[in-house]
DNA sequence: GTCTATATAATGATAGAC
DNA sequence: GTCTATCATTATATAGAC
């Protein structure tokens, strides 16, 4: 009965906007706090279209979900394998990483709501696959730094990797909240605070006497 | 026309079921995601007798986050002047701050939401109170720590305490999406959690050469 | 592919009895 | 304080013409 929703083929120009505006409303509100009326005007064209491209509201909501992951997975692999310490490289990953995000402000957005909605449904191993990707390659860098004598070998490289991750998502997601706060000026310059944030890090990652310690 | 909606007075028996069912949805599934019959349901009375006691669903909403950011901001008095090193106190801090997070999770939740919806509305400022307060306090307890030579000079305070603040509130937020990562072991245990945290932490802020580099 | 018109159900909120 | 009954509005979704 629809085009083919499932489908990673382009979709149409009108399948396009719907999608676009979807986005849009859904991040900024939630799913629930969306109504197909609103898609429809916000994507210039009507109710019973949005409903002649996706089966349900539901399934338009998956597909915009779907296209916010695969917008966030890419723009990292050129990162992995380059040269240097494992300690820049860490750096150029994770400040890549937070430019990432905040590129694709409404997914990443998207991607946390999910988050929190406990209920089953769609989407929490969604963003699993999301934050996995990137997860697993600190994951790997870290341990690879251990294995060249680079980090302490006493750290959990998953602890590490982890604690890069949350301090990018929870940046991008507190610092509309955060910024009305006073001592904080790292929040609008997003180079300096991924330097801090690593420089923090590396510094309680580096194996003691190595000769970068500081840099 | 209602009872006294803003005041905090102990509300009645009936009153407070009505706050604890919307507590628990409100958390679940976020406010367009409930019902004010859902609420009735769960709370074993009707809807009129909710409009009875607050104005309207919003009325509800903000009284369910008043009592959840109350919730939060306590617990923590007596660990900011207890004695021993600014490691320890530091360390003490924050996993005092990640186990009462955990033992009011659906106040936690909610907040944390607020923090999502980019629409000005209601409380992206009640949010900013409650990690406000942690925040300074941790930020204070850091600069102290510089000013008697505990930690790094070069190191921004708020940065540090940022960095405690989003290890674990996004500790929190990812758990139910990151457990059923491999590698991650470090999920169901947060005393181990909160150590390793700290111990990477601090071994970043500690001033080099200083004693209890490693403890 | 896109529209107007409509069916059907659920929503927030109120009137008024007890 | 709590209820039954109800209103007005909006929601998702569909029928059918073009």
């Amino acid at each position: 009965m629809q085009n083919q929703p499932n489908s990673q083929s382009s979709p149409s120009a009108g399948e396009q906007a719907i999608l676009e505006a979807a986005e849009i409303l859904f991040a900024r509100k939630g799913f629930d706090g969306v109504s197909m009326s609103s898609i429809a005007g916000l994507a210039n064209t009507s109710k019973p279209n949005i409903y002649h491209h996706f089966k349900n509201k539901n399934d338009l909501y998956l597909a915009v979900i779907k296209t916010a992951v695969r917008r966030t997975s890419v723009l990292l692999d050129a990162l992995e394998d380059a040269p240097g310490t494992f300690r820049q490289r860490l750096t150029e990953f994770s400040s890549g990483q937070l430019d990432n995000i905040l590129k694709h402000k409404r997914s990443t957005q998207l991607i946390l709501r999910e988050t929190l909605s406990e209920g089953s449904q769609h989407g929490p191993e969604i963003a699993r696959l999301v934050m996995g990707e990137v997860y697993d390659r600190l994951v790997a860098m870290v341990h690879q730094g251990q294995q060249e004598n680079e980090f302490r070998k006493d750290v959990d490289p998953a602890l590490a990797a982890f604690l890069i991750v949350s301090a990018n998502m929870f940046f991008f997601q507190a610092s509309p909240v955060m910024q009305h706060l006073p001592k904080l000026d790292f929040t609008d310059d997003t180079n300096s605070y991924s330097r801090g944030v690593m420089d923090l890090l590396i510094n309680g990652i580096l194996q003691k006497g190595n000769k970068n310690a500081t840099s």
